[in-house]
DNA sequence: TCCATTGGTTGACATAAGCAACTAAATTAA
DNA sequence: TTAATTTAGTTGCTTATGTCAACCAATGGA
């Protein structure tokens, strides 16, 4: 590999660590850490036990467990042992929890307008296309 | 702008996430940070005063008193007084600095070449194109 | 039945990050 | 020229975030 390609790769990765620096923020309106968000999110997109979660977000599993039960806590999900394997716990968003999740979602929706109030629509066309290509091409 | 376009968007932050946290271990096998690594990146590349750090990096600044402290602690920065505005401190890499990272590159380096080992390099151009294409449209 | 593995929890601890109050130098404005 | 403001950076204190290892209970295989 390139030498010059690899140092693209590399700006690229701090520039766009600093734009995810700036959208990240959209927790900030809410009461909830970024990870948290995420986690709902995921949990609604059907990544539904914690080893699952484990996996997609690379956290440590006591980590992890401490922010569920948090989550809990907060009546934002419960827990429900799956039948079929009794160490499982399935994990599900409460009617409290959906509703966070809206809220993050409209904010994190907003953040991402913001970012790109001053681009014309034909640049991001633009944009989203590169990003998909980047995903396709990188996803093993 | 359409919600689908936010969607895609915000998966591609929730995709690149992920791919930082992978590639941004390599400080794993140096015994510095992330930060302490893009610190003396940013240094080395001209940005060698607390205040632009702050700026370029958004941090808090008491805390980036302290890191900057501790890179100095360890000989790897030093500060010297700019005469012509006694309160600015200009940041120097020494030579243990530099050497720290030298093996910092080469580490990141070898990183992406990881990430990047089962991409065809028809691929890779592509990929490299799109980075360009994403930071020259969203680059204010 | 015994043993290794797996999903998850807990305790103890370490590191990262944030806020606010504070110096000292520089700038502005009177 | 002095008084008020702003700026660059530091320090004390606190909370948030993350790590490691030991652990328990359920599972699956030899």
């Amino acid at each position: 590999m390139k030498q010059s390609d690899i140092d693209k790769i590399r700006q690229f990765d701090r520039f766009y660590t600093n734009v995810l620096k700036l959208t990240d923020k959209y927790h900030l309106h809410t009461h909830y850490t970024l990870l948290e968000a995420r986690i709902l999110l995921e949990i609604n997109a059907g990544t539904n036990t914690a080893n699952q979660l484990l996996t997609l977000l690379k956290l440590d599993k006591g980590y992890l467990s401490r922010v569920l039960k948090k989550l809990e806590n907060d009546k934002l999900i419960s827990k429900e042992v799956d039948p079929s394997d009794l160490r499982i716990k399935k994990l599900i968003l409460t009617n409290d929890g959906h509703a966070a999740l809206d809220v993050i979602n409209s904010r994190a929706d907003s953040q991402i307008e913001g970012l790109f109030a001053n681009v014309p629509s034909e640049d991001i066309n633009n944009i989203i296309k590169s990003m998909e290509e980047i995903q396709n091409k990188l996803k093993e």
